[in-house]
RNA sequence: UGGGCGAUCGUUCAACGGCAGGACAGCGGACUCUGACUCCGUCAAUCUAGGUUCGAAUCCUAGUCGCCCAGCCA
């Protein structure tokens, strides 16, 4: 476990802070979704730093859906959110809400600030409201509508209610200020009509409150005391604030802003990874190469790891966009740790010990873990006739080639050390058979006379191995910030997935799906959460492990 | 050219008026029955210009650069 306690950061300062004066009690956050997708990598961070927070201090964090919009809502969405929530580590306990389940106070909130004058009515169309907004640097201009009556605004709002106007004909505003300088000041609106079915209250509402004016409605309604979002709303923070101080409300919850996390080599926007989906480059929302929770999920990752990779971006409030590697870096960290170890054969060459008895077949104790023992041991099969990689073997091999040549001795993993004396060859040259001798005396894989062997390869025994397909995923796209010259689908890397079939030992084909192993040389894996059975072994690899060899070997002539 | 926010090693986060530090990445080495893990070493930063101060990454002033805002999206 990580005994190291976590850095401080803003977030968790203001919390201790507004704790020790006394400012709040208990601390309480939210995680708000609104149901019209996948979370990705970048909600993880808003996740664990809402719920992670709440957990730290003692306090509690809700799920709340943020539901306003029903034309872009599904329950679909709703589900599959709790499910990446909970598979991440987090648990809202009993607080599962909807700004739906608040409609009809919005309604009567909305309602209160009308009959205090600060709200109406307004029949612009949408282009005559944009029109009269004003722009950056020029004032907006006043609704015609804006100084009707209480009774009149009273009346207008229950017949929108009622269904009495049809979509666009009119809208609900706060009466604030047409000239601020915040554009969101200048009399927002605040309920529109859509006559359109809800995923939460079905047709019960023709009018839905926007997302200003529900949002610290209901962080209120709930009592949250942190209502903590991204650096983009900032700007309507001020308006969080004024609904907050004109309504009659049960407490004044604290909008605090963070910085969005983005990373290296993917894209995060909705639309961008909806297209990758609707144009076939990726095979659907949970595809291994999504930065999508269900396709980290699919790849093998972690939620430890992702959990940590959070803990280690930080939180601040300058715009970043954090290496690939850093998530990687703790892919690797959680999976060294926890993940037993296996060995298969990706790219196979037939390896034959001649000196080997043809019917004999032995089995080896391997330890799933070098470092583990809580993770025990397994018994390895072994015959004549073995699989290898065929990078583990050279004809002419690179300075510092530390595997199986002619000539050369090297030792099979756990088993005995081999020395080649000889190979077959296929008319165009390439390797199809390696004949080597054994040292009986090796058995385990070290040699009585303690000489050394340069190269440990692994193998898998042809005779019990166990047909599997592998999947190699690589980053999505072959640059840092895909799209940042030009159209972001020509950064795609074409070769993100590598389909191949190879030899694994007989215990990778009885694994449930899901599970992960470090197969050795050659990187973490995950048996595949829906394509894998018994049968039909099928592996993603989640990351390659690191790798100084391939570098050297590529420097050298 | 309105308003808001930001600027520290390649990346990211610290340093809260008192020796600019960590992590990832890079580079070099040790160890190794995984060219993994681990360990050691190393490279490397305060946007600019003024000011306040014994002392400034930190405070002040003026710039520069970047991001966000003109949905009846969130």
């Amino acid at each position: 476990m990580n005994t190291t306690t976590p850095p401080s950061h803003f977030l968790r300062e203001r919390i201790a802070e507004d704790l020790a004066r006394g400012a709040v009690r208990e601390v309480v956050t939210r995680f708000p979704p609104e149901p019209n997708g996948f979370l990705h990598i970048g909600h993880a961070k808003s996740i664990c730093i809402n719920f992670g927070l709440a957990r730290e201090f003692g306090g509690r964090c809700h799920l709340r859906f943020d539901d306003t919009n029903p034309e872009k809502e599904d329950p679909a969405f709703v589900a599959a959110i709790k499910e990446d929530v909970r598979w991440l580590g987090f648990d809202w306990g009993p607080h599962l809400y909807h700004a739906s389940d608040y409609f009809e106070r919005l309604y009567q909130f909305a309602v209160e600030l009308i009959h205090k004058g600060k709200a109406y009515v307004c029949q612009l169309s949408a282009d005559e409201l944009r029109a009269t907004r004003g722009t950056l640097t020029e004032p907006g201009v006043e609704s015609p509508y804006r100084n009707r009556s209480v009774a009149e605004n009273l009346d207008l709002f229950a017949r929108m209610r009622a269904g009495e106007f049809a979509e666009g004909e009119c809208t609900l505003r706060a009466k604030i200020d047409m000239a601020s300088p915040n554009i969101n000041l200048r009399d927002p609106v605040i309920y529109r009509i859509l006559k359109r079915p809800h995923q939460n209250t079905g047709d019960t509402w023709c009018i839905y409150p926007t997302y200003d004016f529900a949002h610290g409605l209901s962080d209120a309604l709930e009592g949250v005391t942190h209502s903590i979002c991204t650096l983009e709303f900032a700007d309507h923070k001020p308006l969080y604030d004024w609904f907050l101080e004109q309504l009659d409300v049960p407490c004044h919850p604290q909008q605090i802003e963070f910085n969005r996390l983005n990373l290296t080599f993917t894209v995060t926007s909705k639309r961008k990874l909806k297209t990758l989906v609707e144009r076939g480059i990726v095979n659907g929302w949970d595809d291994p190469r999504m930065p999508t929770l269900s396709g980290l999920r699919r790849r093998g990752v972690p939620p430890a790891a992702i959990r940590q990779f959070v803990e280690r971006v930080g939180v601040s409030r300058s715009e970043s966009c954090v290496d690939m590697s850093l998530l990687e870096s703790c892919i690797r960290e959680e999976l060294d740790r926890t993940a037993p170890r296996a060995m298969a054969v990706l790219r196979p060459v037939r390896l034959v010990i001649t000196s080997y008895a043809e019917e004999a077949e032995e089995f080896f104790t391997l330890a799933n873990h070098p470092k583990d023992p809580s993770l025990g041991s397994r018994q390895v099969p072994f015959c004549r006739e073995l699989w290898i990689e065929a990078d583990d073997f050279a004809l002419a091999p690179p300075k510092g080639f530390r595997r199986l040549t002619i000539g050369a001795e090297v030792r099979l993993r756990g088993a005995y050390l081999v020395t080649c004396t000889g190979v077959e060859q296929d008319a165009h040259g390439a390797v199809t058979t390696v004949f080597c001798t054994h040292d009986p005396e090796s058995r385990g894989g070290n040699a009585p006379d303690g000489r050394k062997v340069q190269g440990t390869i692994h193998w898998v025994s042809a005779r019990h191995a166990v047909p599997l397909t592998a999947r190699l995923y690589d980053r999505l796209f072959t640059t840092e910030h895909p799209g940042a010259e030009g159209d972001f689908l020509e950064d795609v890397n074409a070769d993100s997935l590598a389909t191949c079939q190879g030899w694994g030992e007989p215990m990778l084909a009885a694994c449930p799906a899901e599970a992960r192993f470090q197969l050795e040389r050659l990187g973490y894996f995950c048996a595949d959460r829906f394509d894998h059975t018994q049968k039909r072994p099928v592996f993603n690899r989640i990351v390659g492990l690191r790798d100084s060899w391939s570098k050297e070997a590529a420097r050298r002539p």
